[in-house]
DNA sequence: AATGAATGAGAATTCATTCAT
DNA sequence: TATGAATGAATTCTCATTCAT
């Protein structure tokens, strides 16, 4: 029932997890609770539910980003700015639904394990564009991949949520950027040695 | 009492904060709950003494380490690695209270509330440093400081409790230095021109 | 419908009737809640069903032995025999239904008062054929046959659901019997008076 | 808790199992829900404590009139009087508590499990005071003793519960005496063979 | 007649907190 | 100061029953 997931987005996000009861999502559903009990096994199921819908979308934008950069001849930091704006877009579309995704809801729950096995996957996925790609640093790559998720994935709700007010969101978006953007990119050439002087 | 904050730390982590009792926490402290809330007001007090701990620690790191970056002499490489080492080393050391404060547990509760006035404290510390030291790249000082403490404080939790266990460690937390290094340092001059050819 | 009654036995007998709701009833006879309620206005009815089922197979059975024994020309003990024999042979038949009717399930509800008139009904058909013998022992007819009513339904049960596995079926059966039978049965004639001796 | 145990006694009599609740026991008792759960971990564990209770009561009354059965020299019809009677006496007494204690209560939960030990090892202390009495008829006494216990145990609670108005209470319980009795007793001799005719 | 989604009152159970001892 | 029994509001979840299709 999408009128659940919608109503228990909102109130996880207003109440959080633990103080959302699922009367109250039924409530604001306009369903009984009888009827969410018939959708979801019990109120762990509907956090999962909500978690299986954003993963879903973050999948998307990002398969669709690194499709993008998989193609060397993409700039490699266009292709980064890119798929931050669209990642960071992507939560704000949703404020109510990201902001119901705290890492305090996610980490409850069994919803967690699902999605591990995806992330390992991602990982992988992640780690052969970077081999594919000329102006990537030389690396262990795997590991890079993996650093590169978890501080992508961070900033992103960071910037979101918890972010600082007193810093224009696009600083710090730009930052970001330059952030995965530095890590990322082939180390410049040692200044050239100097020139053997004419003789 | 510390006891109470030892058992809380093992039960949280453990359990999560939902399912932890203070009935369970007192029973493992040795005590009743009675001498609990003779102690803590109610249940998230015991978590935000639990935190106060911790951030103490994490300060005294924190400083430390900035301490010795604020000096330009000391090598930014270094420096960096050094922090992520010992902070990486303070979670390892306290296995249960680190587990027990993942977010989920942080940010329930008005807990973290206390502690938002500390990271701004904290992030302009850190943009003074970098606004000392000559190698780092100029910018917005605050915006990256922010960025940077972000992604150093997700980089060691996830190092020690989220990490795959197919890279080794050590590779990781490399991996994270280079990443707040390169963030951070001076871009290298560009190639020099060709050197005009010795005519 | 018949499909309903048979998944009810299964299931009242497997859960006990507390646990047992209609929809599983409806699952498992394959027809919908609604198709259930079309039959049978309410849970209890759908046990009233069954018990009546039980009561008109049980009441053949008494019919028929009754009916023998009704002839004084018929042995006591082959026909109580034959009745008790009868009697359990119909509860092993039909393991499922039988063990739904235990006494956890029996007096739940309603269910039970529709039989009590039959019972008093009985208890006088039972009382006639007592009167009607002349190898009974004399006394409160209808007394005894209330007694042995209870008696001979309790040793079924008994029998069928809760004997000692130690002890051979038949054993218990004949034993059973014998109750009956001693109970019922003239006092043997006291030991003659000596004989006068002879003169 | 006792005032807990009673309160439950009663309702379970005038509602059944089912329809009693455990706030509804609480209430009765005079003490908050969560002092019931303080002392059951369930409502099934009230009903098993209330089993317990009546066991024990049962037990001791057995033990007294079976040991004065197990002396020879006691008449075999005063002592099952004797026994009926108390036993009978201490339904009476209970009437809430033995009501509570219909079969429909019984069977429900694991708490009948605990007694199935003791009732195996109650059988066999009755087969041997069957055995050690020389008024007892020879047979299997194991079977008879588990014949006998259904027997007097059914009959107890029938008389006290179920037995029909319209015949005095101590017509059907003496007709219950006699029913244990002849199927215990000796068979008398055979009728002395017709003395040879004085010649 | 059949369906089965929806209902919502009601049940069992938990647990933070208090307070008399 | 310490104790831990008592409290009871609050929560999750169930299931008999209805009724629009």
């Amino acid at each position: 029932m999408e009128a659940i997931l919608e109503a228990a987005a909102d109130l996880f996000a207003d109440l959080g997890y633990a103080r959302t009861t699922t009367n109250k999502i039924a409530e604001r559903a306009g369903v009984s609770v009888g009827s969410l009990y018939q959708y979801f096994p019990n109120k762990d199921a509907v956090l999962a539910g909500l978690l299986l819908e954003h993963h879903e979308d973050v999948h998307r934008v990002l398969s669709e980003s690194l499709g993008a950069l998989a193609d060397p001849r993409t700039d490699l930091e266009s292709g980064l700015r890119d798929l931050m704006q669209r990642l960071v877009q992507l939560y704000l579309d949703r404020p109510t639904l990201t902001r119901a995704l705290r890492a305090d809801v996610l980490d409850q729950s069994s919803a967690g394990m699902h999605e591990h096995g995806k992330e390992e996957e991602f990982t992988d996925e992640v780690a052969s564009v970077l081999a594919r790609r000329p102006d990537i640093r030389p690396g262990d790559h795997r590991a890079m991949a993996a650093v590169l998720g978890t501080a992508a994935g961070t900033l992103t709700r960071w910037l979101v949520h918890d972010a600082p007010g007193d810093v224009p969101l696009a600083t710090l978006l730009e930052e970001s950027v330059q952030l995965l953007l530095r890590y990322l990119r082939e180390d410049p050439p040692m200044r050239d040695p100097p020139p053997a002087p004419c003789s």
